[in-house]
RNA sequence: GGGGAGAUACCCAAGUGGCCAAAGGGGGCAGACUGUAAAUCUGCUGGCGAUGCCUUCACAGGUUCGAAUCCUGUUCUCCCCA
């Protein structure tokens, strides 16, 4: 929060330990503590790069990550560098991809950029962070530079990557573009003079070339610090949107409060390290004395606290003792409106009812639901897919476990 | 530039004239169990007011009573040679 004055102080060694929080690598520490002392002799703060690539619309917690050591930083007294990669986008970054990434237009990038804008906000202190995009220097650049940039790369050293070399050996394409997207990195770091890059340790290819590539400027070659892939809800897999195993930071607190409840035990650790500021100390220990669902409870209410609010947090968990503990209805719930047209003698058809409510996307999808038993109305277990049934002003359709409507009948 | 192989549903992958809305696995959804845990087990997984009909096997045509499957062209990918 505040107090951000009062850590300007603190001895380079704490600094560290605070920084180290999470950490994988750092290239190299001495080098950092070195950077730190600097900052602190000259009272020039560090220049911190993060850069992100708007390729798609909303951040999730496994962004939040580096984000979250990036505004560490910034409570340090430095300067956070955020570089909105608008002009990297087209390129489309293939770190621990295994195809080619579809293109995205200018159009998205420019929303996504938008709203990446606003997602931050949240996570970072805005005023003392520095915001620019790589199209200011990259559309600009003559390729006479390009060539000159990427003369000092050779092949066998991008080739070396484990994601090319998957790739290469299955037969995959790489796309000639591709193989510069770490030349563009390291270009952006050339350009912000950074003095620390942070990034994900899918990132350290990239990071490395950036020092590189500044060594080969005449600047000082940047810290690379890597944090760990968040793991996904799944446990299993990376967090990412296309395999939904994901936490948006919109996600509404009881979506947040419940996808945090259903991880598994053994990722709980993790997510208290890498999402909250607790110490280490507190939460293994409660690890060894608590009911481990308690735990998860106070894990779901911190997370959704930073992002909602402590109120809101307090809410989601609420409703959710009352949902899935005390198997109730939740006490507020979207509501589905069914207009008169829709009605033959004040029935409805159960199948476009579930439609309606959104529970659906298709009426095949809708009778699937209703056969395995997954509908009802007001606790009325409804198996029948051709049936059509009377409605109500508040009656309570529920679909699966947590997906609840009550019904109005509209005008 | 020459030769060869390939493109199947959300992903991987079988199918090489009718028995194919298309095997199997993954993922997802639902049910049981539970701490909404996780794990496990079971079912479902193109659309449609639906014991039938419609659309789908890269794209566009063609052969055939009938095509994911055969033919022609196009696009894209990989391999070998130059």
């Amino acid at each position: 929060m505040s107090g951000r004055e009062s850590y300007r102080d603190l001895p380079v060694q704490e600094q560290l330990t605070v920084l180290r929080r999470g950490v994988v690598d750092i290239t190299t520490e001495e080098d950092l503590l070195a950077r730190l002392s600097g900052a602190q002799q000259t009272g020039r703060p560090l220049r911190v790069k993060l850069g992100v690539d708007p390729t798609s619309p909303d951040i999730h917690l496994g962004h939040t990550v580096v984000l979250r050591k990036l505004r560490q930083f910034q409570d340090l007294g430095h300067t956070a560098v955020l570089i909105i990669g608008d002009y990297t986008a087209l390129v489309g970054d293939p770190s621990g991809q295994n195809k080619t990434r579809p293109a995205v237009s200018r159009r998205e990038i420019e929303d996504n950029a938008r709203t990446y804008f606003e997602q931050v906000s949240g996570i970072l202190d805005m005023e003392r962070a520095e915001i620019v995009r790589n199209s200011e220097w990259f559309r600009e650049l003559s390729f006479a530079r390009l060539l000159e940039l990427a003369s000092k790369v050779t092949v066998a050293r991008i080739m070396e990557r484990d994601d090319f070399q998957q790739r290469w050996s299955r037969h995959q394409p790489i796309g000639m573009h591709e193989l510069l997207y770490p030349v563009m990195q390291g270009y952006d770091s050339i350009m912000i003079s950074s003095d620390v890059e942070l990034g994900g340790t899918d990132q350290t290819f990239n990071l490395l070339m950036g020092r590189q590539m500044q060594r080969d400027e005449g600047q000082q070659p940047q810290v690379a610090l890597t944090m760990p892939i968040l793991v996904g809800l799944d446990g299993v897999e990376k967090m990412s949107k296309s395999k939904g195993n994901y936490i948006g930071v919109t996600d509404s607190p009881d979506e947040m409060y419940g996808k945090i409840m259903s991880i598994g035990d053994d990722l709980m650790e993790n997510y208290f390290e890498l999402l909250t500021s607790v110490e280490q100390t507190r939460y293994r220990g409660k690890l060894d004395f608590d009911h481990p669902r308690n735990v998860k409870a106070e894990l779901a209410s911190l997370i959704v606290a930073q992002f909602h609010g402590q109120e809101a947090a307090a809410r989601a968990a609420e409703r959710f003792d009352r949902v899935f503990r005390e198997r109730e209805q939740p006490l507020d719930m979207p509501e589905i409106t069914i207009c008169p047209g829709m009605l033959e003698d004040g029935m409805i058809w159960l199948v476009r009812l579930v439609t309606e409510a959104g529970f659906a996307a298709s009426s095949s999808q809708a009778r699937r639901l209703i056969r395995e038993g997954a509908v009802s109305l007001d606790d009325q277990r409804m198996l029948d897919a051709d049936a059509h049934v009377a409605v109500s002003d508040g009656q309570v359709l529920k679909v699966g476990k947590r997906r609840f409507a009550r019904i109005t009948i509209g005008k």
